[in-house]
DNA sequence: GCAAGTTGTTGCTAAAATACAACAAATGAA
DNA sequence: TTCATTTGTTGTATTTTAGCAACAACTTGC
């Protein structure tokens, strides 16, 4: 009868083949549906007009990565969980990954997939907010909180991106030599 | 003159001597006040009575672990911002500690400590004075999210000196029609 | 070793922001 | 009603910011 007979849509994005059957085989068992895509292209067209309850994504795969790809959803207002998955990753990759928003981080060959997948559908992880309290002193001159508040978006943004000048200059909306221009007006060095 | 020449106070709370002193010394050679904890009971009589800006610490030290502390501290309400670091983890241990509240996980031996530590620290609110907790969306574009923080700015005097331009105009460091034009331009009225 | 790509700096120019000045309109006290 | 003060607008000059372009230095892959 259709997708109704399932416990949720999983929608696993992952180019390595005998990962994911293995992965679509464990959740079929038990009543989830898992759609898997190779890419991420494949995975943008996947859920053009259709609901998943969880993507389990890698982060390193051809084309674009997932990392690349979280970021991207996350900031078009992608809610569904999402879940990143590498056999190798650094802690700074994982760290990136959770406050780029990812609400889980697993190592592959995964294991107790199933605990984690029923822990994240019957309680789901509210989406966070991109807000940040910058706690500046309003007693300063307009032009100096004002610079305060830039240096907190700013480096906010490079701690978010590696330190990558061209993606943050995209992210402000800002000239890339512009950028350096004004991270050294506003005494950020990056290193 | 004691403790006022320092940019913060970091506690690093570690059982491996050579790693603690490489730090203490990069920390004090850009004016932070580095104190050593070797494991956790130290750490805990250190907090007593002194207030930190910063805390790093190891997952694995002898005794009580960091995970175990950090549970513990987090659940207490301690809110100085902790670090958590280990020279091997593996995912499910990094996204626990930042799950439990850990701002950050760096794998040993540390590297880029210094921005690091800068941006943690300048992000940090101050206690008192005229703080405004301003809760700017980061993902817009800088001039945007400038406009809003500088809106924010303005109604705060606006409403702290009862409309008077040219009270506000000073407090702001602007010329008193240029702030005309400003209020303007960000679609402030006063009335 | 070399080519391609990335990082970082600087010159130049246009656009935006700010200050200064002048003046009109509004307000309030006498 | 008059006058002084305040509020609000606008022209113009100056300063600051931002974009574009070019190029040097560095990094990476082959």
């Amino acid at each position: 009868m259709g997708e109704d007979n399932y416990l949720g849509r999983i929608l696993i994005i992952d180019d390595e083949k005998e990962n994911t059957e293995i992965i679509k085989d464990i959740l079929g068992d038990v009543n989830y549906h898992a759609v898997i895509a190779s890419g991420a292209s494949e995975a943008k067209a996947m859920i053009v007009g259709h609901e998943f309850d969880l993507v389990l994504m890698d982060v390193w795969m051809p084309g674009q990565d997932g990392m690349s790809l979280l970021d991207e959803w996350i900031n078009a207002g992608f809610d569904t969980p999402i879940v990143m998955m590498s056999g190798h990753a650094e802690p700074s990759d994982i760290v990136r990954a959770l406050k780029l928003g990812a609400i889980d981080f697993l190592k592959k060959p995964l294991h107790d997939l199933l605990p984690i997948v029923r822990n994240i559908l019957t309680r789901q992880a509210p989406a966070e907010s991109n807000q940040e309290v910058s706690g500046i002193d309003f007693s300063l001159k307009l032009k100096e909180a004002r610079n305060l508040f830039e240096k907190q978006y700013l480096l906010h943004h490079l701690a978010l991106h590696d330190n990558n000048i061209a993606v943050v200059a995209e992210k402000a909306g800002l000239e890339r030599t512009t950028l350096y221009r004004k991270l050294k007006d506003l005494g950020i060095d990056k290193r």
